[in-house]
DNA sequence: ATTCGTATTAAGAACTATTCCTAATATAGA
DNA sequence: TCTATATTAGGAATAGTTCTTAATACGAAT
């Protein structure tokens, strides 16, 4: 990826937008709120963006359950779970394996790079609302 | 997911593939594996058995850092780590999260129903490749 | 063993999320 | 303001997986 000097519009407005979204949202959201701002802005355009954000450590990027890509601006470590309903994804609070702790043959010898938890489950609205249809 | 019924050779070749490959093949691996034994087989028969087979409990799907789904036939819970440089999957050996000590605010008030660890890593082999090309 | 209904297959089209390509555009430095 | 070029819009390409359909083969009944 090349090094991103120019300070366009289209940037700042991605960047907004994945702060403003707030709840991880993915690609084509943060595409879709940045067309309300910039109707002409083009999803490569969006995927580049959020590309080199991420390279510049400005937001996270939360692969895991789903083939989706979801981004986040809380660039702080920290876990994700994913309503297997509603696809939404939110923040959990648990304490991660610290990686120095690890023998080698724990982990097949091989070096730890990173340790990522992804969690399923099912998010109280959709939980109650499965509750009602019975 | 429709129940099978059939006990086809090719069901049968794709699990015994899953098996004798052991280190978590991709289907595009089982597919090259089964057609040494079916020249015939077409990867969407390899892709609806794997389904099949995973939603008897046959097999699991190990999803997770990376696009593709890859296989395990060890369905006992356990966590993997996959390498960054040459992508294959291994066994770790962590003990995982146990679910019912969490309490509803660590988790957004979900419903926990699986918690994942995708680990990333460098595989010895690769280290060592690496190593070398310094 | 033979017949027959239908579950399963082979082959390839379709789909989805993402990345790549190229001419046109807009940014930042002079 | 001018200019070089990084970045964009638009759409094509890619990768992994799922879907569609006519043909095949499994296995229950004979």
């Amino acid at each position: 990826m090349v090094e991103a000097r120019r300070n366009t519009r289209q940037k700042r407005v991605i960047l907004q937008s994945v702060e403003q979204l707030g709840c991880h949202p993915t690609a084509v959201q943060i595409y879709s709120a940045v067309r309300k701002v910039l109707p002409r802005t083009s999803l490569s355009t969006v995927y580049r963006n959020l590309g080199i954000l991420v390279d510049q450590g400005k937001i996270k990027a939360v692969k895991g359950a789903g083939k989706e890509i979801h981004y986040d601006h809380n660039i702080e470590e920290h876990n994700h779970i994913k309503c297997s309903v509603c696809g939404r994804v939110c923040d959990v609070n648990i304490s991660p394996v610290d990686i120095d702790t690890l023998n080698p043959e724990q982990v097949s010898n091989f070096i730890v790079i990173e340790i990522r938890m992804n969690i399923l489950g099912i998010c109280p609205e959709c939980a109650e609302q499965l509750e009602k249809e019975k």
